[in-house]
Order: C-alpha cells, then structure tokens, then sequence
DNA sequence: CGTGAAACATTAGCGGC
DNA sequence: GCCGCTAATGTTTCACG
C-alpha cells in the first residue's frame, strides 16, 4: 500500500499540486527544473499509482451561507435493534447488516457529513458536518441523526474559529 | 460575506469544480450549456469573488505512510502563564499576546496538524493530526503539544477507519 | 452571450545519455 | 532505465459582433 518510490523530485511536485493543482505542466518542470516531457511523465505515474487522488477546487463555507462547523460523536446500539434484526430475518437469511453497516450507508447519503470516521475511544464514529446555521443542525440531529434505529448517543461541539485548514499532508 | 449571487449555472459550475478541478473550461461549458468565453468569465468571476478559494491536488495518506489520522483535544491555561507574563513584560510592554495567540501561532508551525478548530465545550481546540505512526505521533504531543507552556490538558482519539471524507461543500 | 484567431499547453514518438 | 527535443493536437483567452 505505502510502497510506491518517490524520489526527491517526486515529492517536489507533489508538494507543488498540493498547494496549486491548476498550475500548468510547464510551470511545474520549471520548478523542478526538468523539460515538459519528463515531468508530465512523472505526473502521469503518480496519478496511476493513486498517490494523487484527484484534484479538486476548494469552496469557500461562508461565502456559500454554509456558517456553522460542527463536530457529532455517535454512539450506535451494539446488538439485537430492531433495524438489524429486520435485515437479518429478511428473505436473504442472516445477512451481514450490523448496525455499523447501517449507520455507514446513511453517512453516504447524508450531503452535510463531510467526514465521518470510526474513532477509538468512548464514541464510536465522529462526523464533521457543514451546514447554514443552527436550525439546519438541529434539523439534521432531530430528523436524521436522531432518527435513525442504530443511533443511541449523539454529542456535539461547534467551530468558533477555524484558524487552521489545509488539505496538503506533510512530505517527508 | 455571504453577499455573492449565484444562480443555476454558476452552481453547476461550483459542482463540477469541487469534483474534478482540472476539466478543461471547453469540458465545462459543454456541461453547464455554455460556450466556453462566458462560462470562463463565470470561474474567473468565483475566483476572484473567493467563493473558489484555490485548486489543489489531493494525496493518499496511506500511500505517502501516514498511517496514523488522531483528533486531539487541547485546553489551555487561561491566565498568568510564564509565557503570557513574559512577553508581556517584554520590552514592548503590554503587548496583547494571551495564551491562545500563542498557541495559534505555534500551530501554524506544525505540519503534522492539517485543521485546528477553536470550539464549544470542556476542550478549547480541536486539532487534526496526521503522521506516519504512533511513535511519531507520541513525539509529536511530548515535544510539541505538552512542551508548549500554554497547554494544560491533552485528549486523543484515533481514526480506526475513514468512510466518508470529501471537500465537496453541500450546495444547495 | 457567442465567434474566431492568436497565444499557449499537452502529449506521443524518437534519439541520446 | 530516465531525460529532452520536436511537431501535431487541443485549450485558453480576448477583442469584437
């Protein structure tokens, strides 16, 4: 997984996209000091080998009416709801539908998580969750949150500042 | 702040660039119903409006041997540090420098931390920490967290699993 | 908003170190 | 193997209708 050989102008340019994906490929073998060709090259083959993921553009939350941050703990019932045994009793037999599993595919369609991991600790899952303001949160805990059969725990806190938010990991 | 009109197509525009940041503006426009001059003169008007704050690349963690994401809870002393008295008796005099500048600061200089979140609740900060493993990650609160004199208290979390992780903002 | 033309960028093939 | 050149193709950009 974490075995692909990046060289010192490997993590140049991944250092350069992190910061700015749009720059052209010229710009970048110039600060590389290479020739299109070769740099192109080596972009190609980080894209392919999944080292960059993508590139994306970056929103601005406040500007689009998005001001409330939030940070959500759920803890999920561990056996016998009903929502499992429902699945399990289902024409398929015991499936393999826990509560985690569950609890997973709502986060998938759920647009305001997002991020949401499973966590050690006293909660199982913490979710970051953008949304307007606090009448759109309380919504989203009441009716989805709240509402759904695994759910038995929810704590929130709220971001009163962000002071720092970067999408580029540190290169070693 | 939130004072930018948007209309149908300029949302679109947003949608696709939260995705895929590096379609071509020909790519786009054929999307969004447009040729591309004013399709173009649309991006150009969220970028420099700052609703589109920048383009980057995204990497794989896992990939680069950042095996270890941690969500570490940070309280601060609130008064009469000996940082806080001695810049404060600092030549300058009565500078404003209070434990939470000073701890800010701090985070600006640590490339393990990628967000840090002022926020509600028993804790002051929520910070974001990606490295390579548990023993960078625990030189990482010895040298950097616990050394630094304004901090009192340290909670950390790890994330046993990642399942939903986008930097696409819900538009609506 | 759309057209067209100039400037610029990407990319595959080939030769050289 | 990895670099750099060239040349064809595709893209961006801007003045103008």
């Amino acid at each position: 997984m974490a075995s692909i050989e990046l060289d010192a102008i490997d993590r140049r340019i991944l250092a350069i996209l992190q910061e700015n994906g749009r720059l052209s490929n010229q710009d970048i073998a110039e600060r590389v000091n290479l020739s299109p060709s070769p740099c192109l090259r080596r972009i190609r083959r980080l894209e392919e080998s999944g080292v960059i993921r993508g590139y994306v553009a970056l929103l601005d939350a406040q500007k689009l009416g998005l001001d409330l941050l939030a940070y959500v703990s759920v803890r999920l019932e561990k056996r016998g709801g009903l929502a499992v045994t429902a699945v399990r009793e289902g024409p398929a037999g015991r499936a393999g539908t826990t509560h985690a599993e569950l609890f997973r595919a709502a986060v998938q369609t759920w647009p305001e998580v997002v991020a949401c991991h499973a966590m050690t600790g006293d909660m199982d899952f913490l979710l970051r969750v953008q949304v307007e303001d606090m009448a759109h949160f309380s919504r989203f805990v009441q009716d989805q949150l709240l509402h759904h059969p695994s759910v038995i725990d929810v704590k929130s806190s709220f971001s009163l500042d962000t002071f720092k938010e970067t999408t580029a990991l540190p290169i070693r």
